[in-house]
DNA sequence: TGCGGTTCACAAAGTTCA
DNA sequence: TGAACTTTGTGAACCGCA
């Protein structure tokens, strides 16, 4: 990171402290995408899975927050860099049950609220 | 919230314990609305629909009551920014039926104690 | 020294009951 | 109806290991 780089999170905006999970984002940001990811969960977003991220209303959408984490490349060091690169489909590549690569970072969970490309 | 804040119930005037459902309201006026669109009831004012909304009277006109919730911006979470800000005809672009908008805090009840514009 | 994990006080939604 | 309470998620401040 090259100094005086400004310190902004990828996902809402907020000031960001460093890298977590691989991307530059605040401590709201990582610790919610530990928390999302660690227990599995599946959120459900009200409207188009559009919502805009800001630090003020992160709090408002968890589906698209975690979603927009997702976006920016956060994801559990675990294993293989994820075929998220390639799109949602690649990282179908990867061994282990859907639920254990969503708990990796590496996929959303199971389709309710991203549809893939 | 913004520091200095004033403690202050957005619909009655009461002292406020915080935020709810988006505005800085009272208990009363947080379980009100929650019982209000939880239960999807319509209201009826037996005056003309433009009762000052008091600690001491609130409890007197539930549907201005209820009207003076939506006009400050109470909604129920997992709704954006309805078309309230663009007046009630700008809601209908919400999907879902009346009803569902209704108790989503996004629109009154069907006409009876409020006039659209 | 940076980053993942943990802690814990706080905000806001729901629940209870006089 | 609303004061008091319970529940759940949040994020700033820490802690400890590379
Ligand atoms: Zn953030
Ligand atoms: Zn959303
Ligand atoms: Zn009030
Ligand atoms: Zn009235």
């Amino acid at each position: 990171m090259p100094e005086g780089e400004e310190k902004i999170c990828a996902v809402c905006g907020d000031r960001a402290t460093g890298y977590h999970f691989h991307v530059m984002t605040c401590e709201g940001c990582k610790g919610f995408f530990r928390r999302s990811i660690s227990k599995g969960v599946c959120f459900t977003c009200p409207f188009t899975r559009n919502c805009t991220i800001t630090k003020a209303k992160r709090r408002q959408c968890q589906a698209c927050r975690l979603q927009k984490c997702l976006a920016v490349g956060m994801r559990k060091d675990s294993k293989v860099p994820p075929g998220r690169a390639l799109g949602w489909a690649g990282a179908s590549a990867v061994q282990g049950s859907r639920l254990a690569r969503h708990r990796a970072g590496l996929v959303p969970c199971s389709g309710s609220w991203l549809a893939g490309p």
